[in-house]
DNA sequence: TATGAATGAGGGTTCATTCAT
DNA sequence: CATGAATGAACCCTCATTCAT
């Protein structure tokens, strides 16, 4: 009767996907995308087949451990994009962004075409934070809050800088000394 | 006495020198630090073994290749020193920088945290390239071109973002326009 | 005394034993001795544990599947055993047995010495295939219709010969072909 | 003035590479296609990357071993082909390839259709044993001393019977025993 | 008893570096 | 000095088997 639907996962599957998500969003931040999954199945205290099992490939495990962050980010998209004056919306997000990727060598390393393609690993998840972003940007220009001209792939290209591992991670000025510069050179003239 | 006075290189090893170096810096432009010695070897038209002589490392050869364009910039940047208006100095050798690492995969994921550690590779080969844009700086905050308060590592950043692949290499427009982004911001206010 | 009398299996657990054996008989024929023991169990309906519980290792679940088969050729080799002509007994057991084993990668691997080893297979099993085979020989030889001095290891390697994908399974003429080359070879001169 | 025509190869690679094919012949044989590269290497006395850089995929290492046994016996075949009896020729030629196999377990089993496909082997090389073999049949065939209707895969069917492990490779006999039976199969009626 | 997640050894291959030629 | 073959550790991935649920 109950036929073969696709079950519930058990709990300790549950568990321990997450436990490599965890282990590898951490391994990925601290050591960049060339950490070995082996690395990364220590950190979780599981074997390699069980990061084999849940995410094939290495590959698919970085997708998650963004897709994992952008689903929170999304939502806060959205949120934002209720808001009333668009530039500060896409200010916000932009600044959000560039914090939540603040230490991810991993995602650094991405944005700068090392390893994985972000871009690929984001649609193949289905997650959109990029088409949030660059509704956002859209917005906030028709309100005359940022300059014209300005692409959406500029704005990606600036972020990186934001994320540039020269910017100490400590060190929570220097992240926003920089985004301000980028968010004043951005604004409308 | 007959010892091992540091004899002048042979002619050919000079040259060999010299195909490795060009090699290296076009091998690491386009495939980025990944790129393996070997296949850098095969289009200097040269063996693995010869490449590692003159650059006992692989990452010392990256080393290499970018003191090598540093040398032509810290030219560069001591000519834009002895004029007259240090912003505009500054932006000019920033606008350099930025054009000259174009394209330079290599050089992006080595800004970005992947592979090699860019200003150790420096430091090791002696070159001062950041020295000069430091100097450049200091000399454009005093004169009230550049706002108080941003630090060279600040600078350092938005150059990598101005650096990411984002910007498409063919797309002048679109790398002009981030530089000035980042000028406009970076501007006192 | 209420300690461990053999009870009779559970009727799911006797189903689930028949649709792993039919799955892999199935697998095996199709796909070789490498089809992974997690694809029998899905092409089962089962769990992987299901198949381990049944047979504890993928080698005695190949030899079940021969076993499966052995059973209807034992019977059929009895009945031409009880009729007049001992050499044309032989022959049709023969032929039998190889349009049995038609198709079956798995079985032809075996016989090549690929994977398990088939003989102790039969043995482990308890079935006597091979018995049968060899007692029909016996008397074939005797009766003149299979010349001397022919072994039954010389027997099982000729089948193992019309049993190659050489010969291509759809084409029934190409079979009977190999089966008359070898029948008029095996015959007394 | 030499400039870069393919040198001849060192001889210490020469000497490597005829090393790992030997060792290979001999782990194939023995242990079947499953034996690890890295047990080919040991019995080599080399690294695995020896094995690699000579033989780029495990594969292309198996197919050079049939090459080399190939070359050989193509120019048998040819020797065979300009004698005066073309049925004399292919049964020699026949019980020659036979003898070759003897004991080669990697090629009885990819003759089984486990693991490489051997003809794909032997055409990736240019070798043409096949072919050789083709023309034989085909002459012996015109001249009366095989049977119409006996196709090159029949014949190759039978070839992997002979080679069958069931034949005692220390007993010549029995090779002998099954070779003549399927020669007399194959006689024209 | 059934499940399927977990295990981890082992597979083939790559590549920076060394060293005999 | 130049060469390029040799090295072998390390990589990612597969899969037979075990065991908690």
């Amino acid at each position: 009767m109950t036929g073969k639907p696709p079950r519930a996962p058990r709990a300790d599957a549950r568990r321990n996907r997450a436990l490599v998500l965890r282990a590898a969003a951490e391994a990925f931040a601290t050591d960049g995308l060339s950490v070995p999954v082996h690395e990364i199945a220590r950190r979780a205290g599981v074997g390699t087949g069980t990061v084999s099992r849940h995410f094939p490939t290495k590959e698919s495990l970085f997708a998650a451990v963004l897709l994992d962050r952008m689903a929170v980010l999304t939502a806060r998209a959205d949120a934002l994009a209720a808001t009333e004056d668009p530039g500060a919306a896409f200010f916000a997000f932009f600044a959000e962004l560039i914090h939540e990727g603040t230490d991810h060598r991993g995602l650094a390393e991405s944005l700068a075409g090392a390893g994985f393609d972000i871009e690929s690993a984001a649609v193949e998840a289905g997650s959109d934070v990029s088409g949030r972003l660059h509704a956002l940007l859209k917005a906030a220009q028709d309100a005359g809050a940022v300059r014209d001209g300005i692409t959406f792939a500029d704005v990606k290209a600036l972020m990186s800088g934001c994320l540039a591992r020269e910017v100490d991670p400590a060190d929570t000025g220097a992240r926003d000394r920089v985004i301000a510069v980028v968010r004043d050179g951005l604004r409308a003239t």
